[in-house]
DNA sequence: CTGAAAGCGCTAACAT
DNA sequence: ATGTTAGCGCTTTCAG
């Protein structure tokens, strides 16, 4: 039963191979393969023993082209980074009790590829996945031909079903932490204002400020646009001045980090000269020097969240199309009271 | 140009509605969609403008059933848990200049699923993926259908083409790390023995300790599973006696969180009571309290490497089929010198 | 209970 | 330059 004398790659065992074998037709072999009634016992072992002999194993994309069913859920993101690496492990925890398989999809283009997610829907959709978790959506299509999920999209909740986490919330958590350590020029370095999350965690900062009674410096609120890399720019403009804040709340952790980056090359020690406080908790957010100050979104659990509502979804259970989880504060070392407070 | 009017999830739009749509035949459709030769340049714009128009994109199914060649990468885990995740975001990054996209794929299963290696790589190649990476497989297929990287083969290299780390000499680190800050009575939680990497951490560990003249006490190792829950067994095992050991020398980080957990369960402070170094250098490492002393694993340069490697092999270039990166020591607050050294 | 045949959406000869 | 045709590996009627 061996085929160790093919030089070269052997080519794969297809159902074809399985029939010949067990002296059966293809039909046969899907039938037992799918479990489908109206195969005999006899015949139902031998080809399970043929199967199990060549190691024989579905093709994913021939099956998916003529069933509309796949058992696999997709989850397409834009990019591999340590935002939707989170989310992927709580969805892969959350799937191993559904019976539903895994698959991940990203091109590398980041986001600078626009409509990254229609593309890679119709990639997938109708043929490999039965649905799909989308993160952080720019455009979302208002009737995908799959059940899709949306995490955290960038328009905020729209037709599609929804996770998130309260990032209002989570602003003014932020802010007040800066205030009641004393701070009173504080920077908010934002995200792109087209994405929605951006625009409710400036919203929080300006709602916290006021509620304290502090007025913002229009002059200490710069853009960033979630990166580490294109935000060290607009980090600069804020810090690089004489009378630079003795704070920053930055929109996400990667754009922290980039405070944090700026920070080091002027010389500023945090956080005696400048307190940095971040957005998200992806857990590069702990390793920085110092550790990085932040707000929590439960990402792990979004991921699940999101993966339990696409289940249902599918099943057509009658569900919830939209779940906020909570955030909290993680106070670490990058934030203390200003020097001269 | 809007298909609002639509009611229900809309069918994906083929390559037939473009080709009647467009009032070609599908075939060049076809062939301005994979940029062939032999279309006017009046047809090629035509068709392009409705394909832009429909938002038509090609299913990845029905394309791979037909072309061995599809431009994606796979990279096929038992699991998507911290280490995978790392070597994930490394992969991910690499994908971006090659013009490869990339799709991870996982089952719920874990590593109970035994031989999900070759059915993951059986459902995908030959068909989805042009070449695919495997993460710390178990049993390894001399000769599969595609071009394949293994990452940290359980089995150490063989005839794959193989990335992995430096684990003797990055076990030689850790327990010198521990020898110089003046302990002796030093436990081994090891991992599987049927594992490469866990044997060799065993064996660098035996070695620093012999270089050191300091004998090992037998009952001082125990045997974990590489997992968080499943090690808290043997490490209560190890902690739970009278002539306890000053530290441990976990062989991953999650085997040593599972020490961490039970040392708090039985009382003992961590650095003070007990030292304790993991292996890896995941980012959840960096969370625990006390924060992990650990030897790091270079995850995400791995990944980059295996997905550098497979582009070469999958691009027939000459390869050196073997990359070994370099392990380091990572001091954080889990070790500190004995009580009483 | 089993097999022959059609066809999923697409690509690749081969005609025209 | 374009269209016709024949499958890729599988599932699914529908006959036998």
């Amino acid at each position: 039963m061996s085929y160790d004398h093919r030089v070269d790659s052997l080519p794969r065992v297809k159902m074809a191979d399985v029939a010949r074998t067990a002296g059966v037709s293809v039909a046969t072999v899907s039938k037992v393969v799918n479990g489908r009634y109206g195969v005999s016992q006899r015949t139902l072992e031998r080809v399970q023993e043929v199967i199990a002999d060549l190691g024989y194993e579905a093709s994913l994309g021939a099956r998916s082209l003529r069933s509309y069913r796949t058992n696999v859920l997709g989850i397409l993101v834009a990019e591999f980074e340590p935002f939707s690496a989170e989310l992927l492990k709580g969805a892969g925890t959350a799937v191993t009790a559904t019976g539903y398989e895994l698959l991940a999809y990203s091109g590398g283009g980041g986001s600078a590829e626009v409509g990254w997610e229609r593309r890679y829907l119709s990639r997938l959709s109708g043929t490999l996945i039965d649905g799909a978790i989308i993160v952080t959506p720019t455009v979302v299509e208002a009737r995908p031909g799959v059940p899709v999920v949306a995490v955290d999209p960038h328009a905020g909740p729209t037709g599609l079903p929804t996770v998130d986490s309260d990032n209002l919330a989570g602003a003014v958590l932020a802010t007040r932490h800066l205030l009641e350590l004393g701070h009173r020029r504080i920077a908010f370095l934002g995200g792109r204002p087209d994405l929605a999350s951006a625009r409710l965690r400036d919203q929080g900062f300006r709602s916290a400020m006021a509620d304290a009674g502090v007025p913002v410096d229009e002059t200490l609120v710069g853009m960033g646009d979630y990166r580490r890399g294109a935000s060290q720019e607009p980090a600069r403009a804020l810090l690089d001045r004489p009378d630079r804040p003795t704070a920053v709340f930055a929109a996400n952790d990667l754009s922290a980090l980039a405070v944090l980056d700026v920070a080091q090359a002027l010389g500023l020690e945090v956080p005696e000269d400048l307190s940095v406080i971040g957005f998200d908790n992806v857990p590069e957010s702990a390793l920085s020097s110092p550790p990085l100050t932040t707000v929590a979104q439960p990402l792990q659990a979004m991921g699940a969240a999101a993966l339990h509502l696409l289940v249902d979804l599918i099943a057509g259970t009658d569900v919830q199309t939209h779940r906020r989880l909570p955030t909290e504060l993680v106070p670490r070392a990058s934030t203390a009271r200003p020097r001269q407070g």
